[in-house]
DNA sequence: ACAAACTTTCAAATTATTCTGAAAATTCAA
DNA sequence: TTGAATTTTCAGAATAATTTGAAAGTTTGT
């Protein structure tokens, strides 16, 4: 396979599977471009490579940006920025966890803590069933949280090295 | 807080999360629905509650049958259908993990394994840094892959147990 | 201060997704 | 076998998300 229909494969591919994730289309394919771009690109190269309009190109840009997983570059003497691409991947990956967990669990465990107050009598089938619902999804959210800050926390050797025997072993 | 508001909230919010994880946001609702009610209910009581469609939500119901989180139930003495969800959350996320490394990591693992394949001079920039993308990604899927392996396998008590010791303690 | 180069904004257009509701299909008791 | 109860399907409607492109805003060299 030539480099060129790779990287075409690699970039669509990636955008397929941002929209899985919540993650738009554009956005993961300007990520995916940059991942696998050596110097970084001006604002006109992924329009043009990804045949999308300046705005959708800033925009997403921008969102990349705030999720910092792409920055911006100057380079002497040209005028305008470009941009590239974190290329360690388990920086990448703890990077989005970080975000996620920050806006969504950590929301959502708030949220558990409220609704596990409700009241009610608790011989009440419908209030137990309620709050052994939520009591339950807290548990494992809280646990979540914790691997997860853990997770954010840890180095490549660390995560590579030791987690993985600890999983094969146990 | 009284019951209902709390279920409620619940049921909303547990669908606005959902749409973050590209599931649509009626189907998660849906499931929040009968998460927390002790009886099975019904595509009516469903379709009551929820204000939608009996289209809307027998394709809903049937989405979450299939991903095996929602199943049927038949009453006796009933004509029609009735439905329960599995109310042990760890075997939701499990199951949800099953499903989605199936469905997703796996067709990107053998993508990836592909495009690592791709021809060309080493020495050019532009192969060197698409097939250390590529390399770096397939690795830490393969982490991944393992690791969520491990997870689905796992039995409550052990990831509860020594999983968050082991998190703790390194 | 000027103006060319470049970036950002955002209303409107496009595209994608979800939902509805009525018709068709199926099931089942009698 | 019949027909009422129930489920499924799916074309079109409604809604939501994304994208465009041109105008407004900003920056920078002279």
């Amino acid at each position: 396979m030539k480099l060129a229909e790779a990287k075409q494969q690699f970039v669509a591919s990636w955008g397929a599977f941002g929209t899985h994730w919540g993650i738009n289309r554009t956005m993961a394919q300007i990520h995916a471009l940059l991942l696998v771009s050596p110097n970084p690109l001006g604002a006109e190269d992924i329009m043009e490579q990804l045949n999308i309009s300046r705005g959708n190109a800033n925009m997403n840009i921008r969102e990349l940006i705030d999720w910092a997983l792409v920055e911006r570059v100057i380079i002497p003497g040209e005028r305008k920025e470009f941009f590239t691409a974190e290329k360690d991947i388990w920086k990448v990956v703890r990077q989005i966890v970080r975000e996620r967990k920050k806006r969504e669990l950590d929301p959502m465990l708030k949220l558990l803590g409220h609704l596990s107050e409700v009241e009610g009598d608790k011989r009440d089938k419908e209030v137990k069933t309620f709050t052994d619902a939520i009591n339950n999804i807290k548990r494992v959210g809280e646990q979540a949280d914790r691997t997860l800050e853990t997770l954010i926390k840890a180095d490549e050797n660390w995560f590579l090295g030791s987690l993985m025997k600890i999983f094969k072993t146990s």
